[in-house]
DNA sequence: CGAATTGTTGACATACCTCAAGCCCAGTGG
DNA sequence: CCACTGGGCTTGAGGTATGTCAACAATTCG
């Protein structure tokens, strides 16, 4: 455990600046966000449901998860998290967490104080909607979920879950065109998309089969993208990435 | 439709008062907010995904719902709308809308132009945090639905949304202890939880035969509160309605 | 009062689950 | 360097929750 002023958080400068362009004095901001630098082996929490956490945590590397866990104990994935993503940001007006966050592969984490978010949110109005809208963002991804597994069988639900990462991940220079890696095991798909990993296993191997995919290891290569998009209705609307146009 | 300058929003009000002490300027805004009040009949469209609204919906009386509907045409309501909701209020902050919201029932609905929004964010810090935190509610509440449909069988996806539907009408005084109006058909709950409407059917007749609610018409009254908690595994942390207190 | 929407029921089909075994592979320790 | 171990992946056989289709009953509403 180390403290950092100069954190390498320029996947999340990366993430708000497709969307506006940052003025000098904010990015300096952001650049020196003052955050307390944590490794993380794979499969541990960094916080959980029930918690009251006075700070936020930062993914600056590896793969996490936000989950919940049924009272019968099945685990519900409810988001994954990637370099660049404050999964638990929302702490900073809910006081109790009402999920936890784990580790899947090793990460390293930023913990950023409360107060120090505080303080920009009120001198830097345009990071506070900046952050407001991150918080919207996770909040449609939700909603793209509960569509996910409500209402799309199995195979269509991982070739969805597979696009969105892929997207997620090229949106924060982590993925070639059709391809990256993705240290993510079948059990935990099969929690995220509402299955048991032997279903999983059968739908991976019918998109492999299909010629969709090659998933092998902690590796994922797109063979057709259109396909792929096509098998899991996937339009990437709903993750907001594009440009804030002027308004009409 | 009509103009009106003083629109009976007081259910938005009673929720955010029930989290923190508004102050009587801040109370004063809310009371005089500018809006649009407009009556929808049922089953009506209020905004539509794809949409880019200059305004958001604050439902003063009736039941909406937010929805997406998938490639094939099958709809998923991942949100119920009741009085006192804002339920787009995110495209302050997000240009394309990612759902529609429909009525359920006849409502009244008040819109709110964004610019009347964004210049009581800047004026009024506290109420700004108050309508970030009601998204990041909107959020939690999402969260819930995907481990709902996600991990519980049928008989519990129903016994848990009339507990949330229970608990949130009451929070904003539209309900007794143990009953409430509810206009909400077999088939919207069907859409909501992501079974068939046959299914939602036997379900329900499932929870009558076991003595925990009476569901006839417009109209539920929970017989055994304690067994309807059980049965959906409800624990209503995740709504977060508890007032804010001094932190520890 | 008729017409439409909602609720109910039955018979049958199927996507997905459960259990259980075997395989592959990376890491570890002797 | 090899044997062993454990986690993840794969496969098969059989069971169940839920879907589909189709008819009919009960309500609501114009």
């Amino acid at each position: 455990m180390r403290l950092s002023l100069v954190p390498d958080n320029n996947r999340l400068i990366r993430k708000l600046e497709s969307i506006f362009t940052l003025a000098d004095d904010e990015r300096q901001v952001l650049e020196n966000l003052p955050m307390q630098v944590m490794g993380i082996k794979a499969d541990q929490d960094i916080v959980r449901q029930g918690d009251r956490p006075s700070r936020s945590c930062l993914i600056l590397s590896g793969f996490a998860c936000t989950y919940k866990v049924t009272a019968g104990g099945k685990r519900q994935i409810v988001s994954f998290n990637l370099p660049g993503d404050v999964p638990d940001l929302q702490s900073l007006h809910l006081q109790v967490l009402d999920t936890s966050i784990g580790t899947i592969s090793p990460c390293r984490v930023g913990f950023i104080p409360h107060e120090v978010l505080r303080d920009i949110c009120e001198r830097y109005p345009r990071l506070a909607a900046a952050f407001w809208r991150e918080t919207l963002i996770d909040a449609a991804i939700f909603r793209e979920w509960v569509m996910n597994v409500g209402q799309r069988e199995g195979y269509q639900r991982i070739a969805h879950v597979l696009c969105e990462l892929l997207v997620r991940l090229r949106a924060v220079g982590l993925a070639e065109d059709h391809a990256c890696d993705l240290p993510i095991t079948q059990g935990e798909f099969a929690d995220a998309i509402g299955l048991t990993t032997v279903h999983v296993n059968r739908m991976l191997q019918q998109l492999r089969a299909n010629g969709l995919i090659e998933l092998k290891g902690d590796r994922l290569k797109v063979l057709d993208w259109d396909k792929l998009k096509a098998a899991g209705e996937f339009d990437p609307a709903y993750l907001h990435l594009e440009r804030q146009e002027a308004a009409a």
